[in-house]
DNA sequence: CTACCGATTGACT
DNA sequence: GTCAATCGGTAGA
């Protein structure tokens, strides 16, 4: 595979949800000193500026989500439950919106993903957030980092069309509020996207409302 | 400092 | 389908 031209800042300075639908059928390109991974980008999410307590930036800015609130084009690379979810910061400057990169399908450098991910099995290699980012070698490092320089860590042009009629829409994985709204993008028949392949809405967690229940009385 | 919690994953029924 | 290990981030005393 050639080397791939990353996306222009301009990509990502639009609306988020439309940066997050434009970005299926991206190639996520990554090349670290042990050698280059790339995967066509088959799942994701956005986060809004507002109006969206999921987004980590509906609070205010703290050390952690202080990229999302700089220029658009930047990797916003978070840590959970021991784990790293890479994020591409979009819209506008002061408009803190990111897209969640949740699911690749590998296209190279699959032996170096299979190493670090510690297993050869193709669906497990970057389905998910956090095992894209561990066959990716992607940690906090990489926070703030642009994804438009075409070195270590950027995003290029699909190198295939996709059609848009080939991206279904859902609601988000694995958040506790804003459940219902519908910001997760995937490629319609990919193996490689995470999580329900259609619609569909998070069962109520009874202990957790249980917790909150009995701690405010 | 403590307490709580999560944009997850892997193991298990 | 269910469940919890695990730890950095966050808020608050």
């Amino acid at each position: 595979m050639p080397d791939a031209a990353p996306l222009p800042p301009d990509f990502y300075h639009r609306d988020v949800v439309d940066v997050a639908r434009d970005l299926i059928g991206c190639l996520l390109m990554r090349q670290s000193r042990s050698g280059r991974t790339v995967g066509r980008i088959v799942e994701t999410e956005a986060y809004l500026a507002s109006g969206d307590p999921a987004c980590h930036a509906a609070r205010g800015m703290t050390r952690r989500n202080r990229v999302m609130f700089g220029a658009p084009g930047k990797a916003y690379v978070y840590s959970i439950h021991t784990r790293f979810c890479l994020n591409a910061v979009s819209q506008a400057k002061g408009e803190p919106a990111a897209v969640l990169i949740r699911a690749v399908e590998p296209l190279e450098g699959i032996d170096l993903m299979a190493q670090r991910r510690r297993t050869d099995r193709m669906l497990d290699l970057a389905r998910g957030p956090g095992r894209l980012c561990e066959a990716f070698q992607i940690d906090r490092r990489l926070d703030d980092f642009p994804l438009t320089r075409g070195t270590r860590l950027w995003i290029a042009p699909p190198d295939e069309p996709i059609s848009s009629t080939d991206i279904t829409v859902s609601s988000r994985i694995g958040i506790r509020l804003a459940q219902d709204l519908p910001l997760r993008f995937f490629l319609d028949g990919s193996p490689f996207v995470s999580g329900p392949r259609r619609w569909h809405r998070r069962p109520i967690d009874h202990r957790r409302l249980h917790q909150r229940n009995r701690h405010t009385g």
